[in-house]
DNA sequence: AACTCTTGTAAACACCGTTCACTGAAACCG
DNA sequence: CGGTTTCAGTGAACGGTGTTTACAAGAGTT
């Protein structure tokens, strides 16, 4: 049944436990107090004993980033499936909306992920969900048409090279686009949306937009509408 | 000539030293290394001195947003001064640039700042020459007109809290714009530049764009046309 | 049973924020 | 001027941190 020894499952769960002590310490005291020697104190062993784990606070750290990530996604995945219209409209949508309620709910941990002035994330998990769905936004139809020439000349190089991530998330998932449907103008917007998306909910998490904002949910709806429709979806679907 | 004691010129001087050794060191070796004995160390005196200045750590390091913001707002409006083009088109794009240019050349003074989950920023530092220029801007009758009820009702109650912070912005340096000028439909672009803006810059310092850009630059430019255009500018002005 | 590998410990080092009793000199005042 | 107050700075200490080292003790292997 299970082929790990008795040494490797008891090993794997101690590290499940450094993992899970690691992430409550930030959710509750923010960043600083991720202390080896805080977690060590809540499994209830010495601070050095950590180290048969991970080579150093900063490694722990990041493997911290790396779960904050996949939860998220599963997060966001989750509140994606929960959608059953079929609309893709509707589930840019809702992972829009899940993307600001996690951020929301979880400050730390996006603070930790999407502003530390780091190495860069890991690919993998960071936007993959993101990718997945703006590959099969781009697949389909609905989305209006841009000319490539909308675009600098200059961004070609950056645009085909985000044409190839794009293309790469979405055939992970076993699905295939022609390059026709996946010009450049359409990439363009696909960015232009994230960087739209991540200002929002990043000013509203660190709470600096210019003014106290006492309703920021239509704020963001009314973002997210003007989004749709640059993106070339009609405002009401 | 100078009013100020002896003893009151050289705790000033200190005190001018301890801001700058603080800044060094967040500049070389990020918001980690901005600590109390480090900060003694370049002054060659023993940490529980700077007590005599400082309440706490936590205060030198609130000390010090203040002084970053107040550096990056003096580099915003000597972009704003260098441009002699008098179009107020001309100066948002100076002053937009101006602060990619800020935000990329001091990213551990950005991530301080602008993305860490502390309590709100200093208003009187931190946006007053964006909302300097954003009230000349709708001041100015170029901003194509937005009427009213383009923005969703529930928006209403902060907008116009956000018209009143512009409306004092802009009459703390003399000028006095009337309420039909600043309508809510101009105040929600402003709004929604700075969230583009501010999207782009952090995305950019934070390099958490979903694939790797060669070339930021263009892709800004791009960026500022598309916000300028819906703001109401022409594209070349 | 003997041996190795692994997981943990305890002690130590250098660094951190902070407090406290103290010093010495500058400033003030009669 | 002499006495007193004010105050910047010191040194020692406390408890906290990351990290290294030497060591113990149990698990797995032969």
């Amino acid at each position: 049944m299970t082929e790990a020894t008795r040494r490797e499952r008891l090993r794997a769960e101690t590290e499940r436990e450094i993992r899970q002590a690691a992430r409550a310490l930030l959710v509750e005291n923010g960043r600083d107090a991720v202390t080896l020697r805080a977690i060590a104190r809540k499994l209830g062993i010495t601070a050095p004993a950590l180290y048969r784990y991970y080579d150093s606070h900063d490694a722990l750290l990041r493997q911290l980033c790396d779960d904050i990530c996949a939860d998220m996604a599963a997060a966001l995945y989750a509140d994606l499936a929960a959608d059953t219209s079929g609309e893709v409209g509707c589930q840019v949508r809702a992972v829009c909306h899940a993307f600001r309620r996690w951020a929301l709910a979880h400050p730390q941990e996006f603070a930790l992920v999407f502003a530390s002035p780091r190495d860069p994330i890991g690919a993998d998990q960071f936007g993959s969900v993101f990718l997945q769905l703006a590959g099969q936004l781009i697949a389909s139809n609905l989305v209006a048409t841009h000319a490539d020439d909308d675009v600098p000349e200059v961004l070609h190089e950056d645009l085909v090279r985000f044409q190839q991530v794009l293309v790469d998330a979405v055939s992970e998932h076993g699905v295939t686009i022609g390059d026709d449907v996946l010009n450049l103008g359409k990439i363009y917007h696909v960015v232009q949306s994230w960087v739209r998306l991540y200002g929002h909910v990043a000013l509203e998490v660190f709470g600096r937009f210019p003014f106290a904002v006492s309703n920021p949910e239509p704020m963001f709806d009314s973002m997210l509408d003007q989004m749709l429709t640059d993106i070339g979806f009609a405002e009401n679907e």
